[in-house]
DNA sequence: ATACACAACGAGTTATTTCCCCTTTTTATA
DNA sequence: TATAAAAAGGGGAAATAACTCGTTGTGTAT
């Protein structure tokens, strides 16, 4: 009996030769293929059968992986959901695995280990590769700092030519106020500038470039 | 007779089902494969046929898409360098085009539409996509700014948390000579604050974050 | 109830940044 | 080679940023 697997990229020359490779195989047959989230919830109550294991791409236009795994994990709860991504940071193994991914796959994994990965996926209902390592990510959960409302706000304009007085003026509030924002996020964000604030937000992806 | 193809792609995923894709089709074969620059230029020389056409990478690791073209341009002339990406920046662009790049193609084309260009490259030496736009990258080239490499430097160190002071003692200059890079700069960037200019340097990558 | 954390606000001081006025030296090029 | 443009350096003043003291009110945990 063949893995029913289904692919969610945006890259379509990958969607298309990966979902050949799978359908060349013995153990694998696709049954689903989109390219993005949407396209997958418009597409998968047409189909004849469910696949077992879904594979998301992380960075999709339109509705991205982590959207789509949500849903997915809500709407499907049976199907097993792995992420398949280029990028290893942190924060997006975190959010997929979150949103009811039993595994996170980098594209430069071979087709050996992949396929490992997807029977253990298929068996074990879970594969760990070593960007899911435990102790690293729940060392980055706790390194995140936590800001406030308003904190968010005034980094977030902190983070362009105004001056603190024009801040105060768009946020309704009083220099001095501001100036405690500032003070607070120095103190969180282990920095003594303005200049090093903004860069360490950039850093840390708290604001919207 | 079968074009022969080559890939340098650091996603091995990719790398291989495409790879199958092409070998399945008619009118292509692949003679050599690489999971970066450094190991293509580690296996073609042993190989028994040279690929007609090469793709290529755009980022990889160890060897970049931009270092690999170049090479490939100065040691084999007669191969056709075709770049594959999934970023569409005009400077990616420029930069495999100038390393001898006839073509750039984004992974989301499709089957059908790779094969076209493959054809064109094959036939005509070259092909046009969207993102290779005459117009659009003179535009972009004319909108870079021309910073000095001191005023390079400068820029580096200003977007971290020093003050100007300890800038000018670091690159053994006087503040006043700092303050000339720093008002050149605010003008070249038409920004008013240092903030301002670390921002925009960050969003116009002149600067290593 | 009472401590506690924290958001919001305030005055005053110091440090840094920004801008204005310059001169001298080096580099490019007509 | 003359001339212009750019790089490097300088003093001082005004604006902005950063720090050090506070006070008040609000929610909330004990």
């Amino acid at each position: 009996m063949k893995i029913k697997v289904g692919i969610v990229d945006d890259h379509q020359l990958f969607l298309r030769s990966l979902s050949l490779m799978l359908n060349s195989s013995r153990n694998y047959k696709v049954v689903i293929e989109a390219t993005n989230g949407q396209h997958l919830k418009d597409k998968i109550y047409a189909i004849p059968e469910l696949p077992d294991i879904m594979l998301i791409d992380v960075s999709m236009p339109v509705m991205d992986g982590q959207s789509t795994a949500a849903w997915m994990n809500r709407d499907f709860p049976s199907i097993k959901l792995v992420a398949l991504s280029m990028n290893d940071k942190d924060i997006f193994v975190i959010n997929m695995i979150k949103a009811g991914c039993c595994a996170y796959l980098l594209k430069d994994i071979s087709p050996k280990d992949f396929e490992t990965a997807l029977d253990d996926v298929s068996t074990k209902g879970f594969h760990n590769s070593d960007v899911c390592n435990a102790r690293r990510l729940m060392k980055y959960e706790e390194g995140v700092v936590k800001l406030t409302e308003n904190e968010k706000k005034f980094l977030q304009y902190a983070c362009t030519d105004m001056t603190y007085k024009e801040i105060a003026n768009l946020m309704f509030l009083s220099e001095r106020t501001i100036d405690g924002y500032r003070a607070s996020i120095f103190q969180k964000l282990n920095v003594e500038t303005r200049v090093g604030m903004a860069m360490e937000a950039v850093r840390r992806e708290l604001v919207r470039i």
